[in-house]
DNA sequence: GTTGCCATGTAAGGTGTTACATGATTTA
DNA sequence: TAAATCATGTAACACCTTACATGGCAAC
């Protein structure tokens, strides 16, 4: 479960609540998880049942009730066992690929249509997140020097995946262009 | 439904049986999907309910009983309404980077083994990938020729994307490496 | 006094995976 | 005769999302 080693690490800077995971979660483009509740409250109830973090309900004397969990030996333990076990292979889901099986319904101006906006959407994703690296946004401000250099690697390789989407589509439009000589 | 557009897609070439489009989905590797059986014959079910598809069933005199498939006009006007509705924005999901959260955990030869490791992974992937496009693999031989640069760049495009990861775990082992100049 | 943030959680459902189950035909 | 391919389907479960539900505190 990836969310889970996701929890795990972000519990061995400091002891955290589950409102303070999810901001740090949903704050991380590269980690793309949507901010439901659901599933960290879930996940922090089963690390807990099997061992692998500490709940320390603090009693306040003033704001809401808040459940702190810390990473217990165990915990620690798990989290390195799975950073060091053998590396999975990532994935992209792009719904256009999905949608491209049926291009030769479309036009050539339709297709181009479809590039062009598709590659506006890109362009307008790249600029949110170049604008949330401006503002020193969706990094996280924990750890070491080293840890600050992946930070920022991390927000970059999500910048660059929406770039390369970018352009391929651009290089697409340009191909299927050619081909027809403006046909159609 | 993202593989329901897949689907209207092929059969907008062609009539085709659940077992023809599940071959046609687990080829494409830009489509990335698994192979289930479950979910093409439980989609098929349920275009042929909201009447997008028609259903032919084969009573044969040899072989195995097959129930093509063929798009409905109301399946044809869904496909192109699909297609040019709003373009969704490509995902990618990275455990390495929901692992990369906990990396403050690891000494520095630990991080280049992983990162090295995930390197390896990647590069046996895209040698996969490569191999498959000499041999013609991974390519539907279906639709105009516009439509057989799609398929290329469909493909080129999952390559791409496993090369940019590569070359961003060299880049990031390049760059931590470089902080702590050997020493731990 | 209403909006926004802190903080916890639940319900329902969509999407996708692995594995199971069955049986005929073709190829080595 | 054993293995691969053709062909259909089901069961169980993992993962993830949207939306719902509740309540206190702070700021404007």
């Amino acid at each position: 479960m990836t969310i889970e080693v996701a929890i795990l690490g972000f519990l061995s800077y400091a002891p955290l609540s589950g409102y303070d995971l999810k901001k740090l979660l949903s704050q991380s483009e590269s980690l793309h998880w949507s901010g439901n509740n659901n599933q960290i409250y879930r996940a922090l109830v089963d690390l807990h049942e099997k061992g692998l973090v500490e709940r320390d309900e603090e009693a306040p004397s003033a704001g809401p009730a808040r459940k702190v969990y810390s990473l217990t030996e165990a915990g620690d333990a798990a989290l390195r066992d799975s950073l060091l076990s053998a590396p999975e292979l990532p994935e992209m889901r792009t719904p256009m690929l999905a949608r491209l099986v049926g291009a030769d319904t479309l036009s050539n101006e339709d297709l181009d249509r479809i590039l062009t906006a598709y590659g506006d959407e890109l362009r307008g994703k790249i600029w949110a997140l170049e604008e949330m690296e401006r503002r020193g946004d969706g990094i996280p401000d924990l750890g070491s020097e080293r840890q600050r250099v992946i930070w920022q690697a991390m927000h970059q390789r999500a910048i660059a995946f929406y770039r390369a989407e970018m352009e391929w589509a651009a290089t697409l439009r340009w191909s299927v262009g050619k081909i027809v000589g403006g046909a159609d």
